[in-house]
This record gives C-alpha cells, structure tokens and sequence, in this order.
DNA sequence: TAGATTGTTAATCGATTAACAATC
DNA sequence: TAGATTGTTAATCGATTAACAATC
C-alpha cells in the first residue's frame, strides 16, 4: 500500500469519502467531481482533491470522477478488499453488543468471544462462542486473528494488552476507557465513549 | 462559560486532562507541572500550558498546579459541575448496553428510553422504563432533557432528529452509522463506530 | 536568594484554501 | 472548439513548538 506518511486528518476523512460514495452507487449515480462531494460532505473541493491526489489520479480534467472507480480506488485505501478477522475481548453489555452488530455483512468476522465470567463462558452470543480468557493465547496461536476488539473493564485492559502484544497481535479496538501502551508495531484505535460525551457537554455549555 | 472561539483540537483534549488528573487526584498527587504531564499525556508542555491559558491561569509560577484545583476548573470548563438528564431512543443491542454503561456515577442520568418494537415497549432494561417512540413528543413536553442518545437504524436517524430538533432538544449523541443534518443551535456528537473500525484497517495496512 | 515553572509572545510547522495550467 | 474540472503549485491560515520574561 502507499507508504508516504499520510496525516492522520486525511486518514479519518476517508471513511467519510466511503460512506458517501457508496450511496451514490447504491442509488445509481455514475458521475461526480469535487465540486459535487464538497456539496454533500461539506469538505472544500479543494481540499478533496488534495486528498484523492494523496493517493494517486482517480479522476479525469474535464470530466470530474467515475463513482463506482473512485469507491473502489477508497476502498482498495482504507483496506477493504479483503475480510478480517476479529475477536471480542470481555461479553460484558458493551462486548454483546457488538458482538450482535452486523461486523460480517461490511467484511469482518467475529470468530470468537472472551470472558472472565464462569456464567458466561460455554455459552453463545449471536451464535459466537465465548471461551475462558485463561485460553485466550493457545487460541491465538491456532487463529489468525487479525483484529482484536477490547471491552473489557479498565483495569484489566493493559493486562490482557501485554499479552496479545505477546502473542503477536498487531492491532486493537479499544473501548475501555484507558489509554493503552503498546509497542509501535502494533496500532490502536480508541472508541473513548466517556471523552466523546464529555466533548458534547462542553459544546453544549459553550 | 466561556465565549472565546476554542479549537476543536483543544476541546478533543479536555477529557485527557481530565481523565489523568482524576487519577492523579485519586492516588494522592498533590502537585503537577506542565512538564509531569507532558511525561504523562504525551502531550508536549508547551501545547499543555496553552490549552490551560485559553481558559484562565490555573497554574503559579515556579511552583506548577496543584492537582485539586486543575481538576476542578477542568471540570467547570467540561462542564461536569451539574448532572444531566439523557433518553436513549432505539433499544437494540447498542442501546440497550448504553443503558447498562454506568453513566449516573460519572454524573448522567438515564431517564427513559424508546423504542418502536411491542415486545420492547413497557418493559425495563436497567431499571429504566422503554416507552413507544409515538410519545415522544408528549414525553420531551414533561420532562427536561438535556442530551439525546441516538442508537435507531440509520435509516430513521434523521426523522428522529426532525421530531427532536422540533421538541426543542439541542444535543444528541449520535451513534447511527449516518450524519445527520440539524440547525446550528444544536449539537450533534458523532461516534462514528464504523469509521473508527476503517481508521483501523487503514493503519494496518499502511 | 537561586531554581523552577508558569504565562505569553514569537517562530515554526503543517494543513487548508486559492489559483491556474493542463487537458478531457 | 468551448466549457468544465482535474492535478498541482503557491498562498494563507491555524495549530504546535520554542523561547523567555515574570515571578513564586
């Protein structure tokens, strides 16, 4: 894939390019051009085909871009041409949820779950077993997993993050509300839920 | 509050600071500098000292911040000094684990929720009462809301921020897969959880 | 007092916007 | 061809970092 260094506000635009681009091919439309997308996404055109030219040349002068083309060349980007693989870290209320979310209709499988909890383990959610965590490495070592999801409650996050790092996991979905270390080869993203709502009540108190 | 214009980027910090100086003030810190915190949050002391200086001057030369007061102007600035009253509408998976995440202890209540299903209507998850979406106007009439969270298909997203735009109601958290398009005296918190999974592939693949 | 660290101004860096030649 | 729109360079804007006087 590309290897110039990207900045992270051009990499958090692009699913946004995604989801916009699909509906257009969903409801038919063919053609586009940044002057178009800068209407419906509320970016500068300018700024788009900065963006798009990040990557390469996916459009025509004159012409603008091909949607289904362009859908495809951010697809191909964000790494949405092939499928992976997850696993759920902690069935707590948050863990089920996603663990019922539809991940496999948009490419990901959830192939497994992970718990603590006597109650909880042997059993299924959405048809995904949840195993004992005290499994979690032999699991590993037999699975190619590619993305684990973290829910698990604060405390125990860096914990069980110390030992995917040790089993060679590369990359983690964190929900806890802690920020975890972990070496640079491996990449994380935050869903902060706290800091997200406390960003609201500043803005509502502005 | 305050009325200066703060950047975004700043206001995306508030909960970090927040977050640490929390766990400072819980472990017994007295006193904090601008450079402990840098060590701490990863942000650089300069940028730490001018995030606090958009605010007022919270620190004394020579000597640094004392834990006690940083956290609670933090807290004034965030607005954590009132609680706030929230209904969720839609209660699936995603929903329904909102109502079981523990926002009263962090100063959040939970008053109601809605939904459009008859097996869900009139039963309780968490202790909290499901209503039918179709009283939600009378119900936003009687009752002082302050924070709407959205967690209906995306497909309803924008309707029901009509009806809530209408009823008066001036933030939503909003956790459909859509942005959803509302007049600027409202504000809408996004938790794009998608987007946040494609940031993730993206890096991985970088 | 001497050392430390803030508050704040100036310098730098990076991201966004504007402009326009290339060209479909 | 004329009009439209890209790709890309240059200009501007805003955010971060550096520096340092003020002062505890």
């Amino acid at each position: 894939m590309s290897n110039k260094d990207i900045s992270m506000a051009v990499i958090r635009r692009l699913p946004k390019y995604h989801r916009y681009l699909r509906e257009m091919l969903e409801t038919g439309v063919m053609r586009t051009s940044s002057k178009e997308l800068s209407n419906i996404l509320g970016f500068s055109s300018s700024q788009i085909r900065q963006d798009f030219n990040n990557f390469g040349e996916f459009g025509q002068q004159g012409y603008g871009y091909k949607v289904e083309d362009l859908y495809n060349e951010i697809k191909k980007i964000i790494g949405l041409t092939k499928r992976y693989n997850m696993i759920i870290i902690g069935a707590g209320n948050l863990g089920s949820a996603l663990a019922n979310y539809g991940f496999y209709d948009i490419g990901f499988n959830v192939k497994a779950i992970f718990d603590n909890s006597k109650e909880k383990i042997g059993k299924e959610i959405n048809g995904i077993k949840v195993n004992d965590t005290n499994v979690l490495e032999t699991y590993l070592i037999n699975n190619d997993i590619d993305i684990v999801i973290l829910s698990v409650p604060s405390k125990a996050a860096q914990n069980i993050a110390d030992r995917l790092m040790i089993s060679g996991i590369k990359s983690i979905w964190n929900f806890s509300s802690v920020d975890i270390v972990v070496p640079d080869d491996m990449v994380i993203e935050n869903v902060h839920l706290i800091d997200s709502l406390m960003t609201l009540t500043y803005l509502i108190n502005k």
